[in-house]
DNA sequence: CTGGCGAATTTTAGCGTTAAACTAGGCCAG
DNA sequence: CTGGCCTAGTTTAACGCTAAAATTCGCCAG
């Protein structure tokens, strides 16, 4: 391995004068930085990132630490990776598995350690555990659980998209509609938001909402949602809407309504949350709500670039608007 | 931040010793090791990981690098990853956004040294550029490119899933079968394989291959495979068939169809190809080539852990073997 | 009783880098 | 001409850990 010894040593000067070219942090003079830069060239070195980062404490690395590489995820993903690699650092994801465990461990001081500042896509953990995490770097949590007041805070206006999202239905003359994953007699969390956004339409609208049209989907899989929903149609359930948690869900959903020939928007409308690339392409293409996945991204980097400049004011929540995306699965 | 030498201090043993029980590389005694446990304990210590790794070299993590975070590329890194720490490493992603630049800066010197072993997809790497990477880590490629023969390699059996798909849309009576995605001219990489089975498989059935049905996509996206699809139909161009060589492709054709009232299967059939979830919940369900991303992750895995391990036996190539999914989009 | 051995632990010596303090030498105001 | 200051570079001293060598000590065969 060509260490930066011996660089200097082809080059005639010190280490540090190779140390100050490469991070230009001092001047240093032309003649001087050309042979130190030949010989960077001539041996092919390239510094180590661990020396650096043992010795400055600074990795320029930011990770993003996720349930699962998949559908929500990888579009908040995707977004910020840009937006870290133009502020000249790099983005690395992890994955918990959606296990608190693991989410607890990826906040251990030894694997923050490793990254400047950590975006933390909180989905197994409770508040509590979240409460005995001992850390002063930088984290921004990210989705939709109760979260203790000294983290920075991303979450949608669920409520308010669940809200725009029933109302829509109720304006096109649904009466009965389903709330599938909607997580009855829990009081926090996604499900639960998003199930209090269909009761505040109904009330908004002075229809009476109908506690059995709250249908819990514990994995939020299209294939468990598929399930869920084919069985209570077997079963006798008759229902007009279907408001899907989340747009994954409203893909079961479609599919179990096309598997009996349910025409959709005629005999049941239906409206997702999350806008995934996929609600587009799909016949009818899906009405769902737009979570911003750009202003979440952009808003998750803001509060973490704050932190790692050690800006120590109080923990911001930012709520980002949502908005209602009107395509075939709703009726004109 | 606490020390291993806080550690010892607070133990009455030296830092070795502490090390040794954290490692568990020597045999530590009883009472000592218990010692050491309750000052750990204590003072809340946690193991610095990158001192630990500039000393001995192990990072205990291994990198996916992938163009996206998206489709294919998440379905393989879900399965990547719990095969990867069973083994207790620990997996991170990175992506590339499959530009050549970012790829090949991604198996710079010093970037490889963070890790143990990088499992690389190639999407916008040429063989020539690959050919360039001087380095001896441990790295696996994935991916339907050429590559140099001194790296060990992943990659589908393209041919012969394309072949799969067009043989069984020939066998249901298509007889103009469009490429979607075929890039005319090239001669290798997954499109020019894919189309290469679409050839092959009009061959073996007798039936003349339309070199004007090869329609190329630059993008592979749903958007722009809908885009491409609807104006060749308002051209006029008339099929009974359409390979997608990938499922997003097909998404967007699909869509394409939808858009025009024109009948899958009856008008005409799709077959895709990776198997992604979405296209069971389509209607009709797409018709697909199954890439086997579960043999995909475990080989890559295994010729990794093999390079790991310091074996240095020639490079291994593995085709892994692909199998035909029907769904509704072809006719029983 | 002594020498040798093995087990448990400690000492030594960095891994490759950079922050901070220091030096050498040129320049200029007073 | 002297003292202060600036520039360009060097020296020193870690960052926190562990591989390898060295030490200590109890035990036992001869």
């Amino acid at each position: 391995m060509v260490t930066m010894s011996d660089v200097a040593r082809e080059a005639g000067v010190s280490m540090m004068t190779v140390s100050n070219v490469l991070n230009g942090h001092r001047r240093v003079v032309a003649p001087t930085r050309d042979r130190v830069l030949t010989a960077i060239e001539k041996l092919g070195y390239e510094v180590n990132l661990t020396a650096r980062h043992l010795r400055s404490g600074r990795t320029d690395t930011i990770a993003l630490i996720v349930p699962s590489f998949h559908d929500y995820f990888s579009e908040v993903a995707d977004r910020i990776a840009p937006i870290v690699e133009a502020s000249g650092r790099h983005l690395v994801l992890e994955r918990t598995g959606a296990r608190p465990e693991s989410e607890i461990e990826s906040l251990s001081i030894a694997r923050l350690q490793m990254y400047d500042g950590v975006v933390l896509s909180v989905a197994g953990l409770d508040r509590e555990r979240l409460e005995s995490v001992r850390t002063r770097a930088p984290i921004v949590l990210l989705g939709e659980r109760e979260v203790p007041a000294r983290f920075d805070h991303v979450r949608l206006a669920n409520e308010e998209g669940a809200r725009l999202a029933t109302a829509h239905m109720l304006a096109r003359g649904s009466r009965r509609i389903l709330v599938l994953g909607g997580a009855p007699g829990e009081t926090s969390g996604m499900a639960s938001l998003r199930r209090a956004g269909w009761e505040a339409a109904h009330r908004a609208a002075g229809v009476p909402a109908d506690g059995a049209l709250v249908v819990p989907v514990t994995t939020y899989s299209a294939r468990e949602s598929r399930e869920v929903l084919g069985g209570l149609l077997e079963a006798g359930l008759r229902v007009d809407g279907i408001f899907a948690v989340t747009d994954t869900v409203a893909l079961g959903a479609m599919a179990a309504l096309a598997d009996r020939g349910i025409g959709v928007p005629d005999d049941v409308q239906v409206v997702g949350f999350d806008d995934l690339d996929v609600g587009k392409y799909l016949s009818p293409g899906l009405t769902t709500i737009d979570p911003n996945h750009d202003e979440v991204a952009r808003s998750a980097i803001r509060l973490l670039e704050r932190r790692m400049a050690g800006d120590d004011d109080p923990p911001e929540r930012v709520v980002v608007p949502v908005r209602l995306v009107v395509r075939g699965s709703t009726r004109p």
